[in-house]
RNA sequence: GCUUCCUUAGCUCAGCCGGUUAGAGCAUCUGACUGUUAAUCAGAGGGUCCAAGGUUCAAGUCCUUGAGGGAGCGCCA
């Protein structure tokens, strides 16, 4: 007999038919009724087994952890607490859990705990409900690109460029490690590796996405990013996947009407679609935020704070009104700042952001016109020749979620920027013919996915959105 | 990389000013109960107190070093 996913038979449609249910024990109760779950939602179906009419030993294997499948009937349930149950007829026991190892129990664990047995912790409503709005997250953002048009663009994972200057580099070789060949000078010979060359796992698909978007119109690569740097914070890793659209004939406003309608389409598609995995997760934040103190509370319960993003505009304005606030504010006054804000051109530190979008705009900001000292070679440079036309959208809680500018399309330009900042034309030939031949204005961001998910599922350590993250010291499973 | 806190039973934690046999809840096991909702009730088992070194008559408790973890900072998405 096919199996019925939880999920189907939870409104009830098909009660008074025999079904079969596989899924997984969350608890056994009573020698009566399985607690069963099959991830296909966040809810238990209960199955009543009929104990007095069941082998004992069958009765034993029935233990948290163990797969199960279940033939009975579908019937309205005679207890409080949900609106059907199956009454089991026949129960095969699938795979064992021996109860004496299974590390989960029916019973809180800490993130931490569950971080270590990463391997077990998508049996966990916390977890299953992560990975499913993970899902819908990634869904919605190719749904919002496809409807507007944009070509999803795959931009390479082993890069041969090192010149992206977006962070330290992960690099890829087949050469023996014990025995290194070497050329003339003494140095690496990278001719003698496996494509001729020194190659890195890619820090960004931007420079690849410019390439297409100038023949495509609008691309965007969603796909894994990797930074070697020894960052270790709740919202960085060293393995992440990132989305980077990119727009010819679009400027900066276009951009950040882009990254404001994406962020907000997406928020209102998981409001839509995983209500019961948002209303858990609700509840598991304020759950977490009455052990801490008052003003390091949430404003807003998680729902309420999708939806006030999605209904308000994110507060837009320019670097240098935003230093203005910073330094007429009480902490960088009262010098509870630990940088104090003196000067137009420092560039601003997480206390000043978060000082910005929670206490000042309460709502995401979207930061511009960065002064072009602090930012990449690639952006352009405004008519003051001061600042480039950059954004950054800071979110509470999570930071920088989305880092953008338009692009300098001027070649002079460009190869003036890159000679300040050391970027070296020769190997960067194939970017610049983009300047060279037929170069138009441009835009593009960078969106940090699991910082999305992150802030949308309320889960504050961004170890706990990717399945298997990777940081410094840890690549387990 | 820096700052800071933590590490005691399978899990979450208590353990006072250094003092006799290291505790609780949950989990597990045994039994009872049988329409439960992290079931309940009774009982039992379960410890290299992160590791190494040191101070002391005496160390889970103090000191040093190391390992692992959390939070914050820097780098950023």
């Amino acid at each position: 007999m096919k199996r019925t996913k939880i999920i189907d038979l939870l409104d009830g449609q098909l009660i008074g038919q025999t079904v079969n249910l596989k899924g997984w024990v969350r608890t056994f109760r009573n020698n009566q009724f399985i607690a069963l779950n099959d991830g296909s939602c966040l809810s238990n179906l209960q199955v009543v087994v009929d104990y007095e009419n069941t082998e004992e030993s069958l009765l034993k294997r029935i233990t948290t952890g163990a797969a199960i499948s279940a033939t009975g009937l579908l019937i309205e349930s005679q207890g409080r607490g949900q609106k059907v149950e199956l009454k089991a007829e026949s129960i095969e026991i699938l795979g064992d859990a021996d109860p004496e190892k299974y590390p989960l129990q029916p019973k809180k664990h800490s993130l931490e705990f569950l971080r270590e047995i990463a391997h077990l912790r998508f049996r966990t409503n916390t977890f299953g409900a992560v990975f499913r709005i993970r899902h819908g997250v990634a869904f919605a953002i190719h749904q919002f690109f496809h409807e507007r048009g944009f070509v999803y663009l795959h931009s390479p994972i082993i890069t041969g460029s090192d010149a992206e200057g977006a962070g330290e580099m992960f690099q890829v070789s087949t050469l023996n490690l014990d025995n290194v060949p070497k050329n003339e000078q003494g140095n690496v010979d990278f001719k003698k590796d496996f494509f001729g060359k020194a190659t890195n796992l890619t820090v960004s698909g931007q420079l690849e996405a410019e390439l297409a978007a100038l023949a495509l119109g609008q691309v965007y690569t969603f796909g894994p990013t990797f930074r070697a740097e020894n960052s270790n914070t709740s919202r960085h890793l060293a393995e992440f996947w990132m989305i980077e659209p990119e727009v010819a004939f679009a400027d900066l406003n276009d951009d950040m009407d882009l990254a404001e309608d994406m962020l907000k389409y997406v928020m209102k598609y998981i409001l839509d679609h995983y209500q019961e995995d948002l209303n858990f997760l609700e509840q598991r934040l304020a759950d977490e935020e009455k052990t801490k103190p008052q003003n390091e509370r949430s404003p807003l319960p998680l729902k309420e704070k999708l939806l006030f993003c999605v209904d308000n505009d994110f507060e837009r304005l320019s670097y240098t009104e935003a230093i203005n606030i910073l330094k007429n504010c009480k902490p960088n006054k009262k010098g509870q700042f630990q940088y104090i804000i003196e000067d137009w051109g420092a560039d601003l530190q997480s206390e000043h952001e978060r000082y910005l979008v929670e206490k000042h705009f309460n709502k995401p900001v979207i930061l511009t016109d960065y002064p072009k000292n602090i930012k990449a070679f690639y952006m352009k440079v405004n008519e003051d020749g001061k600042t480039v036309r950059a954004m950054d959208i800071l979110f509470p809680g999570i930071g920088e979620i989305v880092g953008g500018s338009q692009r300098e399309e001027r070649y002079e330009v460009l190869v003036e920027r890159m000679k300040e900042m050391h970027i070296p034309e020769e190997e960067m030939y194939w970017y610049l013919d983009t300047r060279k031949y037929g170069t138009c204005p441009h835009a593009g961001f960078g969106l940090g996915f699991e910082r999305l998910v992150q802030f949308i599922t309320g889960m504050t350590n961004i170890r706990d959105v990717i399945p298997f993250p990777r940081f410094p010291g840890n690549a387990a499973f």
